[in-house]
RNA sequence: GCGUCCUUAGCUCAGUGGUAGAGCGUCACAUUGACAUUGUGAAGGUCGCAGGUUCGAUCCCUGCAGGACGCACCA
């Protein structure tokens, strides 16, 4: 029995200690042994017989981000998760902590934005799958960080099930809840108000938003007969709806849609008056215009009444040509010009300039939102789809309940728990006002949203069957093109930049299976064909019908002679469908040309993958037949640029084969709210017999039904709508159960004095500095010890320090007791034979009257309790009464020494002796096993010293 | 506006229907001990204010004050 070293030191224990539980294989809950009677095997030597099987225990782990460093706050999770594990692992239950990392979607796209910003470029400028590659090598990269962390903090979790939100069968299956969703009416598309933010071009969910109180000034404006008020005068210069309450008795004379003619801002307008008992008639004048485009609630005033919408911002955050003298203008530009043109006109009345409001801004950035009309995916939250008249094709869901009744249900009927209990009041609060869900955002970083619009009427299919994937590809650059020359029929080879060009977008297609290239006669596009050929090893068919158009006269010249020449008139007239240059061809036949040639080889490689390289004119002309977008407003595709087309089985609706995908990607939470069930393996019971077999087979089958429903979910109090109510409601909408039974919710980390910790602030407490100075286990300690459910954390180094100190404590308590251990011979001789005192059996009942209420204390989720109470047991009690008390009783041999007694006197002394010992060494291993779950490093370490073969990581508690 | 919570020692926070606890800090003494420190002890609180219920309230109820947070379409 190995002595102790003098000091304990963490670092050069802890990662070891990770390592020999990893090696173990306890974390994965298939390893732990199924029954762990006493004497078998070497490693039990104490502990009753249990059987462990049938019974589990699950925490699905909150994914970190993987687009950083893990902070204080995930430093939390991994304590209080950590505890539960070990502590039911150690009570026998199956016990699986399933780690996991979320690929974060906007708020990585933001990250990395940011980098991309350090870096003077922008995601814009970047093509979509070049964008993809870059964020996801970056993720990977942070990812492989976030899990050196988690082992580092302790976390006993089961690396062999850990999943990614981009894993292929979790993208996979979260489309097609979608899918599924869809189907049954619970999601829709809509052209609806969505919340803009302006700088990072996407739309955002509601609770994706913060309010900040501002002063702004607000403004009286005359408009016809009334005054209205507003803080946005930039909104305005669409406004032909004036609205008030239909009982206010100020505007009586005035009937709903009588028209008035007034002078408004940009000149005369007609505007119609609207009854809407949403005014409030106390406030301003009671009056008030709408814009339906940039305002939710006057949306919803416009759709209740059918009126007409109109943009004025667009989506850059600029004024529209609606704005006249300005358009084009930012809005905090706009705003003094636009009041200084009222004034002049006589249409300001007055300025309120001290006006308090609360200004709706992107949680990111701060950049006000501004709210915009898009056609978007919602998740349909409260009406179940028959009563909102659309024909029900519920099939999965026996209730075809709303969303938001499933989450409310679920909770009130207590199926779900939380912990703090107050926290149901607030999710009830959030559920009740609830409404439907944006789930689509315009960023690259993401789940690709499944739903493919047919391009020749806009009709959506999810998830549709891609049956090949052609791509449209324009030869490389020539001389010609660089001189802006019409090229028309005469034949120009590529120059060097257009061969490079070539060999790019070859590269891109490198891995499309290319079954076959189609190319148009002329040297510029054959050779753009043969660089792709080398490249994809398809062979290549020249389609003679296909080659540009002929400008006639106008070939060979540069733009600008031509305009010299002819007239700038007739060279804008170019585009122009019937135009022909004289010796040329008009759009109208080159577009039937070779919308022919398109169509006879669609028909016969319609299965194919093939690579069209033609001309400037192919993409016009397909743009123009198969997007139906007319050939003055089709773009030009750039030099070797790929457009890709995706085909599948005819539209219903109009017969096109021709598929694009909706390029947004889901809200991050619509994947993460499935998560539990994701990282299960959760498969839809198939009905054949065939896939039942099959499904029976796979492991992540049988997971699903092992450890769903999981027992707890654990997580910031922060996330209680984004996360723990999308995961109950899209949890039962998927499989029928609640995802979790209970909910635990801790709180903000906070330092000593209360405040936020931010790194403008520079109070950040970085988790794995601190455990690298004083330990993990002071660190999990520090952290768990005062935390009360809910409510927020205070931390300071000082704490931790404490902890270290008690760390310490454990260590030479542990030293001291293996120091008092008798002789080997002496011992031997006695074991068996030892009789404890009153006293060692009143000691041996105060430490399972302890251990009782610390079980207690976990079961019940008082981790605060429980570890305040291990922690003065350990050190108030055992270190200072009992071990005080004890010390004369184990310095018997001295006395012996220095007395030297009768022989029966020394008999009976080393008797009481070993007795004492046999009590100290209990109440240590006792004290060991209680405070594993809190400080798993230390003691696990200590229990190696007393027990060279087990581990107390998978002891019988 | 709606909702949730908090107010207890100098600081940060636990806690309980029966005249209050911890950590850190302060003070005194002891200790080189198993202890890169620790032990023993002390000082320090009409448990936000005012009512009510109760034999008894810091705890339950009502109101008020202050604070934190969440939600929200007042132009």
């Amino acid at each position: 029995m190995a002595n102790l070293e003098p000091r304990y030191d963490h670092n050069a224990i802890e990662g070891k200690m990770y390592e020999l539980w990893e090696k173990s294989g306890y974390f994965n809950p298939d390893n732990l042994p199924v029954s762990r009677v006493k004497g078998q095997g070497s490693r039990r030597r104490r502990g009753s017989p249990r059987v462990v099987g049938v019974k589990s225990f699950t925490i699905i782990m909150p994914p970190p981000n993987a687009n950083g460093s893990l902070h204080v706050g995930h430093a939390v999770f991994v304590t209080l998760q950590d505890i539960l594990i070990r502590f039911w692992r150690m009570r026998g239950r199956k016990t699986l902590w399933l780690p996991g990392a979320d690929h974060a979607g906007f708020e990585t796209q933001v990250v990395y934005d940011k980098k991309l910003d350090k870096e003077g470029r922008n995601r814009y400028q970047i093509p979509r799958e070049e964008l993809w590659r870059e964020i996801w090598n970056f993720t990977q990269e942070s990812k492989k960080v976030m899990e050196r962390q988690l082992r580092k903090l302790g976390a006993s979790c089961d690396w062999s099930r850990e999943k990614f939100t981009l894993d292929q069968n979790i993208v996979r299956e979260a489309q097609s809840t979608f899918a599924r969703m869809h189907e049954d009416g619970l999601i829709y598309r809509g052209e609806r108000i969505v919340n803009w933010c302006p700088k990072h071009q996407t739309s955002l969910s509601d609770i994706e938003n913060q309010f900040r109180e501002q002063v702004d000034s607000f403004y009286y404006l005359k408009y016809g007969p009334f005054t209205i008020g507003t803080a946005r005068p930039e909104t305005k210069f669409g406004d032909k709806y004036v609205v008030m309450h239909p009982s206010d008795e100020r505007y009586k004379k005035y009937k709903n849609g009588e028209k008035i003619n007034l002078e408004w801002i940009n000149g005369p307008i007609t505007a119609t008056v609207v009854k809407d008992k949403v005014v409030d008639m106390k406030f301003g004048t009671g009056v008030m215009t709408i814009t339906p485009w940039h305002d939710a609630a006057d949306f919803e005033i416009a759709e209740r009444h059918g009126l007409q919408k109109e943009q004025i911002i667009d989506f850059n955050g600029r004024l529209l040509p609606i704005a006249g003298e300005f358009a084009g203008m930012k809005i905090s530009e706009a705003r003094p010009k636009i009041i200084e043109k009222l004034k002049a006109k006589d249409l300001l009345v007055k300025v309120d300039e001290e006006y308090l409001h609360n200004v709706r801004v992107c949680y990111k950035c701060g950049t006000p939102i501004e709210p915009q009309i898009r056609k978007q995916w919602f998740v349909r939250m409260t009406a179940p789809p028959h009563a909102q008249g659309q024909k029900s094709k519920v099939k999965s869901q026996k209730s075809g309940k709303a969303l938001r009744d499933l989450g409310i249900e679920a909770v009130k009927s207590g199926k779900i728990k939380f912990f703090p209990k107050n926290a149901e009041k607030i999710y009830f609060h959030w559920l009740r006002e609830i409404r439907d869900w944006n789930i689509s955002r315009q960023i690259v970083w993401g789940i690709r949203i499944p739903a493919w619009f047919c391009l020749g009427c806009e009709e959506t299919k999810i998830n549709p069957k891609i049956k090949s994937r052609w791509f449209i590809v324009r030869h490389g650059e020539t001389d010609y093109n660089k001189q802006n020359r019409f090229q028309g029929a005469i034949d120009i080879p590529l120059n060097e930049t257009g061969i490079a060009q070539a060999r790019e977008s070859a590269k891109k297609l490198r891995n499309k299976k290319i079954d076959l290239i189609i190319t148009s006669p002329l040297i510029r596009a054959r050779q753009t064909a043969e660089i792709i050929a080398k490249e994809c090893g398809a062979e290549i068919i020249v389609e003679n019908d296909i080659r540009e158009r002929s400008f006639g006269e106008w070939d060979g010249m540069e733009h600008d002679e031509v305009k010299k020449k002819y007239s700038a008139e007739s060279f804008s007239r170019h585009l122009d469908p019937s135009f022909r240059v004289p010796g040329g061809a008009s759009w109208e036949e080159i577009t039937t040309r070779m919308w022919n040639a398109f169509q006879k080889h669609h028909a016969i490689h319609r299965h194919k993958n093939v690579v069209i390289v033609g001309h400037g004119g192919v993409a016009r002309t397909l743009q123009n037949k198969i997007k139906g977008i007319p050939i003055i407003e089709s773009k030009l595709a750039g030099n070797a640029e790929i457009w890709e087309l995706e085909l599948a089985d005819p539209c219903p609706k109009c017969g096109g084969h021709f598929y694009e995908q909706d390029p947004d990607v889901f809200d991050t939470w619509f994947s993460s709210g499935q998560w539990p069930f994701l990282t299960l393996g959760f498969q839809e019971a198939k009905s054949s017999s065939m896939s039942k077999v099959k499904s029976q087979k796979l492991k992540v089958k049988s997971d699903f039904d092992m450890f769903y429903p999981t027992d707890v979910m654990e997580t910031g109090h922060d996330i209680l709508f984004f996360w723990v109510a999308r995961m109950i409601m899209l949890g039962l909408y998927r499989t029928g159960k609640i995802p979790f039974k209970t909910v635990y919710l801790h709180g903000l980390v906070r330092d000593k004095d209360r405040q936020k910790m931010s790194k403008s602030k520079g109070n950040v407490i970085d988790p794995l500095g601190v455990a690298e100075i004083y330990g993990t286990d002071a660190l999990r300690m520090a952290l768990v010890v005062g935390n009360t459910p809910g409510s927020d954390i205070v931390i300071s180094e000082e704490k931790i320090r404490g902890y270290r100190n008690f760390a310490t404590k454990i260590w030479n308590i542990a030293r001291f007791v293996l120091m008092n251990k008798p002789e080997s011979g002496v011992m031997g001789h006695r074991s068996g034979n030892i009789v404890p005192t009153t006293e060692d059996r009143k000691n041996l009942k105060q430490l399972a009257k302890i251990k009782f209420e610390i079980t207690k204390h976990i079961e019940k989720f008082e981790f605060h309790l429980a570890s305040e109470k291990v922690y003065h047991y350990i050190w108030h009690t055992f270190a200072d009464k009992i071990i005080e008390k004890y010390k004369p009783r184990l310095r018997h041999v001295d006395i012996q020494e220095s007395f030297a007694p009768s022989g029966r006197q020394a008999k009976k002394n080393l008797a009481d002796q070993a007795a004492a010992y046999q009590t100290l060494e209990t109440i240590l291993i006792g004290s060991l096993k209680m405070l594993h779950p809190f400080m798993p490093f230390i003691t696990e370490e200590i229990y190696g010293k007393l027990h060279s073969d087990g581990l107390l990581m998978v002891e019988n508690w």
